[in-house]
RNA sequence: UCCCCAGUAGCUCAGUUGGUUAGAGCGGUGGACUGUUAAUCCAUGUGUCGUUGGUUCGAAUCCAACCUGGGGAGCCA
């Protein structure tokens, strides 16, 4: 007798006639006054659960085996069978039920079987870890997170843990949080009044990242391919279905790399990531196509087969000017395009994924290259429909002169970025990168409404439980 | 942070032109039936009507503030 899990069960992977365990928690029960009860259990290794066929005959059975609820949690033996019933292949004929935990009182049991609105499960996030939604969410998320790294590695990238805590607060990329050891109800303060952070754990002032970005050029102009994945935090105050303060971001940089070495770069990430999904994770897109986004397995597949529309940003513009729809913003060269324009582009125009490129550089960062025309930044962004900004990135300013100029007209100050400087001192070479929303990717690949679904435990302003 | 909407049973919601005893479905429980599978059928219980204050003879209902959640906007990934 050995231990099993319920997708080697389904899949037929276990011969019939085996004698396993399978562990799990019981999703329903259906008794049979024939003197049988059906269990359904699931343990999270795919997004069905497996059918334990319980006799009357079973010790417990009257005792125990009849009383169990949703959420019990239970280690089931017996032999693999194919199974007499229509719904699934094979299911389990059990000869012993063990409970390891009972539901104290199934009344009150949150996750009970039937239909809950997001925002119940998001109250709570401990439990709804139990349901059929949150479930496929993290399948397709955990395997969007190894298909991202396999592609990387797969094409000769390191991966690069940038750090977490940052003491340059002008990473220019929103609002940060504070790190800091000082006691807040006894803050250490300098003769003019203002707070020592010498004193501070740091000896100055410290921060959580919003970006590996900086960081991460630094080994793309050594060891020419990099990456970074990891979390990333933004104290915005944001509240939208889109964003996150705590949220994971991949960040890909390349030595040698243009803005068009990029957008293919994202173009075929992208692909590779859903091609993975759709292959690997058949059940759990089967389940959004069906509950969640009628859809979504079409979208992703068109976007597998198409090649991505890429479009300047002074054509996108003189587009939204001319196709006769009336928006709330008025479309200008120089502004930053409004949601409701790259909803436009993203939805109506192209119906698909979409690259813009080449846009003002009065509204982008300070790195990113100038364009011969002086008046554009090498910068893209990958628009996807229903979601927005799903990608950032740029080719990166590698000539001192243009960058220094450009610290000084945004009045920048120059010391601190002495190291960033320091890397177009020394050898410098053209490069480009870009960032990718983690959670983004994965709200457009399961079709899932709020970002904070398709996080463990979410944070946002206010928002900070378990 | 701004605009709009909502907060009534374990859950999803209805109700209320201010007035005695607060409603349904689902879930739970008990039973019937059945190789069942979102089973079905019968029975059954449940409520500081978000919080605080105000108006009133009387507030779940009207008013104010606050809290929480949702949708949209901005910021961005």
């Amino acid at each position: 007798m050995s231990f099993a899990s319920v997708v080697d069960v389904l899949s037929g992977e276990i011969a019939v006639g085996s004698e396993i365990t399978v562990r799990g928690w019981v999703r329903t029960r259906r008794d049979s006054k024939a003197g049988i009860s059906f269990i359904n259990i699931h343990d999270g290794s795919c997004f069905d659960a497996v059918q334990a066929v319980v006799p009357s005959e079973v010790d417990n059975y009257q005792s125990e085996v009849v009383k169990l609820t949703t959420g019990c949690s239970v280690a089931v033996t017996g032999t693999v069978a194919e199974s007499a019933g229509q719904g699934q292949a094979f299911e389990l004929q059990a000869t012993k039920v063990h409970v390891y935990g009972w539901v104290e009182d199934p009344d009150t049991y949150p996750m009970s079987p039937k239909r809950h609105s997001m925002e119940y499960l998001r109250e709570h996030a401990h439990l709804r870890t139990r349901t059929n939604v949150t479930g496929a969410v993290m399948r397709v998320r955990n395997c969007l997170s190894q298909a991202l790294h396999r592609f990387f590695h797969e094409q000769g990238y390191l991966w690069v843990s940038t750090p977490i805590i940052t003491a340059s607060d002008a990473e220019g990329a929103g609002e940060m949080f504070r790190v800091s050891t000082l006691d807040m109800m006894n803050i250490p303060k300098k003769d003019n009044g203002q707070i020592d952070y010498a004193q501070d754990f740091f000896g100055k002032e410290a921060f959580l990242t919003v970006s590996g970005q900086l960081n991460v050029e630094s080994y793309a102009c050594s060891l020419s391919k990099v990456y970074t994945f990891g979390p990333t935090f933004r104290a915005e105050n944001s509240n939208t279905s889109r964003h996150l303060s705590e949220f994971w971001m991949v960040e890909p940089e390349v030595a040698f790399a243009d803005l068009n070495d990029i957008a293919g770069l994202a173009e075929s990430m992208l692909k590779y990531a859903f091609k993975a999904v759709l292959t690997e994770r058949a059940d759990d897109m089967a389940f959004f196509q069906q509950r969640i986004d009628s859809g979504v397995i079409d979208r992703l597949q068109q976007v597998i087969e198409q090649d991505f529309v890429h479009m300047d940003y002074t054509d996108a513009v003189e587009i939204l000017q001319n196709c006769g729809k009336k928006f709330e913003y008025p479309v200008a060269w120089g502004t930053d395009l409004q949601s409701e324009h790259e909803r436009y582009l993203a939805e109506v125009h192209v119906g698909a994924p979409i690259i813009l490129k080449n846009y003002p550089k009065d509204i982008k960062a300070f790195y990113m290259r100038q364009n011969d025309d002086g008046k554009t930044v090498a910068a893209m962004d990958v628009l996807a429909p229903g979601i927005g900004e799903i990608i950032g990135g740029s080719a990166r300013e590698e000539r001192l002169d243009v960058l220094d100029a450009r610290l000084d007209e945004m009045q920048l100050p120059k010391e601190q970025y002495s190291w960033y400087r320091d890397l177009r001192r020394y050898g410098t070479v053209p490069h480009a990168g870009f960032g990718l929303g983690f959670e983004r990717l994965v709200t457009y690949v399961t079709g899932m409404q709020n970002i904070r679904d398709v996080i463990p435990f979410p944070r946002a302003p206010k928002s900070a439980d378990f």
